[in-house]
DNA sequence: CGGCTTCTGCTAATAATTAGCATCTGCATG
DNA sequence: CATGCAGATGCTAATTATTAGCAGAAGCCG
């Protein structure tokens, strides 16, 4: 893969930043280095990236997919109401048990990627929701 | 939720093919039976059922979402090669330890909804793929 | 059966991503 | 260090997947 400013500057966002971003958000952000940068760029960069396994894309809820500067591919917890994106605490183990379970339970199935996605609450959604309904179950 | 005779086929196509369909492809099939069906109903009826919890959505690989009618979330193999999707075979334990080794790891975040897809090769583009490259690593 | 609400068909719009093409540029090589 | 060329970029336009708006039709509760 060649390297450019344009993909260097892709790739340095999603590493420093840590974070899920789609498309579009690198591509604000890049242009403050590289002004007249344009979004079919950053796609074409993100794709290049991904191939050479710099990044990892997933779609993990609606609109558009995001993009983490992270070579492994690991479970995400996306909190339904706020929207957040978390890393299980104990990630690597996780996604070692799950790689094990799929495997065990596959038959035959070669697996190279695994994305794991949980939707639910996150810990600071729960809380606020207790205060709301503080009844364990308000049917 | 209302039923229609619209929704009620949408229905049926994807349960009697337990397969999983685009939108588009459920559209096809139910315009055999009801010709005058716009796709956009076709949209709105599967939002109706994912509501409902009749069927399940899943953004499994590139391309349009993909429908299934089954209520639980549960694994599924994506083969990257010939593009088919499978289940493992032990899906509801595979399902079940994920979600335990998940709870044990996501430190106070509560999972309602799993999604767990594998992509790698499916048992026979792995054959296919040994008998164009037998040696084990042909580097 | 009547009425209120919800759904459907139809059309148009939006969102996200990809394609085409001329020009430019990283980089291996002489 | 100049040079050639595969491959990348900018720019524009097209596609794909999905959602929105609105008038008329049709479930379902009483």
């Amino acid at each position: 893969m060649r390297v450019t400013p344009q993909r260097a500057h892709v790739w340095q966002i999603l590493a420093e930043s840590g974070a899920h971003l789609g498309a579009e958000e690198v591509w604000e952000r890049a242009r403050d280095a590289l002004p007249g940068l344009e979004l079919s760029t950053v796609y074409r960069a993100l794709e290049a990236l991904r191939e050479a396994n710099l990044v990892v894309e997933s779609r993990l809820s609606e609109g558009p997919a995001l993009f983490e500067a992270n070579a492994s591919s690991h479970p995400h917890l996306v909190c339904e109401r706020c929207g957040g994106i978390s890393h299980p605490e104990a990630s690597p183990e996780v996604a070692r048990g799950l790689l094990a379970a799929l495997a065990a339970g596959s038959g035959g199935f070669e697996v190279r990627e695994l994305h794991v996605v949980a939707r639910g609450l996150c810990p600071e959604c729960v809380r606020r929701e207790e205060e709301t309904v503080p009844v364990t179950d308000a049917s």
